[in-house]
DNA sequence: GGGGGGAACACTGTCGACAGTCGGCACGAC
DNA sequence: GTCGTGCCGACTGTCGACAGTGTTCCCCCC
């Protein structure tokens, strides 16, 4: 089993690693929005070829983490806080088909289940990194749950961007990742209450839109 | 003046070329979903090389048109009758979102004067591809109108699988399309009827829907 | 006649190189 | 001092070639 997971890791390709690692090196701050990313020295850095590297940055382009600027160049992209606000009003949207899906859905008690578990593991303390990622497994899972393929599509699309939000707004108390703004959602869907879940739905992302905006403000 | 216009064209990448060129042979049905995509093949028919035509392969893939196969092999993309479904569901909640900010915009009059003239350019008859046209560029300009940017761009996203599954049911009668269908929508807009508004794009959504998905499963 | 081995093929992954173009800089004329 | 101009460096656009790997098909052997 050890070797067929080392196969894939080994069948990964180049493009995919190279991928990961400007992903990464994005989010971790290592490269701050409005940096120049110039191929030949990227290619040069992570030791695989310009075309290899190109490709990595337009799929990352397409994830929102990247964006065009004159003749084509590449920097990392930032968020005005009104974007902000958009972006959380579409997720809102989405989030909102989310739980109406799932809560119509003939699974749904399996699935306010399944939540009900992963609301557990969102932490009110720690790494405010593994928070994040905590939190944003908890929506996407969320999304999951709904069966519906083109709402997680769509969401992931959406989740290099809000990554770029959170960044933004770096040193943050983060009330919106805590469990208490989670736990309504979950208990919404128990109920069966469409409105009431929509509602918090809709709370959660205006808080967090708030929130984030004013730390993009800030910075 | 002309000379700026030529030179402006003559800027256009060949790989944006190579992608409007595989676009379009994709969307008028020259190779048909599931038709394998080679490299090699589009270098030699476009006469660019083939790290060119695999740039636009990537683009057409998030874009959705085209998905991958075994060993990153390319092919046309095609959806399911329930892919079908769950697409205008996610569409549904886009323009929901749409004719709310529409609607809660200080310059709604402008936004709805703006619409009641673009549906006037919808015809009842015609060429099927050129009405399809139409309908998606009203939508779409009902999400530009909306002024939120994430918005516009995550329906875009959405919409070379909506053109995908439009061309799955090719033969449709297309009474979706019809100006009578888009109509309620404007007044709903005009009248600053919020709820009437979205209930009227659930509903015209769930019709697409439906008569897509059957034109899916007939094929 | 059926099955196994191997060679040729058809792909994509990856790379290094050349060409075109834009921005900045220095230099000279006015 | 300021403007125009030509050079230079940097960066992306584009290309052709090589490598690795399934796949397929043919031939040989049983």
């Amino acid at each position: 089993m050890s070797v067929e997971s080392l196969s894939a890791l080994d069948r990964s390709t180049l493009r995919e690693r190279s991928l990961e690692a400007l992903r990464s090196a994005i989010l971790s701050g290592r490269y701050r929005p409005g940096d120049h990313l110039g191929e030949v020295e990227l290619a040069g850095s992570l030791g695989v070829s310009r075309g290899t590297v190109r490709e990595a940055l337009r799929h990352l382009q397409q994830e929102g983490l990247v964006t065009a600027g004159n003749r084509g160049m590449l920097r990392v992209n930032s968020l005005s806080s009104a974007e902000v606000h958009e972006l959380f009003r579409v997720r809102a949207a989405l989030e909102g088909l989310a739980v109406r899906e799932v809560i119509a859905s003939p699974r749904r008690e399996a699935a306010a289940e399944t939540l009900r578990t992963a609301v557990e593991r969102l932490s009110d303390e720690g790494e405010p990194a593994a928070r994040m990622e905590a939190d944003l497994a908890f929506h996407l899972l969320l999304c999951r749950l709904s069966g519906n393929s083109m709402l997680v599509e769509a969401w992931q699309r959406l989740e290099g961007r809000m990554r770029v939000a959170i960044l933004n707004g770096a040193a943050w108390q983060a009330p919106m990742m805590a469990r208490d703004r989670h736990v309504p959602i979950v208990e919404a869907i128990e109920r069966g209450d469409v409105e009431a879940a929509v509602r918090v739905v809709d709370e959660h992302m205006a808080g967090a839109a708030e929130h984030f905006a004013r730390a993009t403000e800030s910075s």
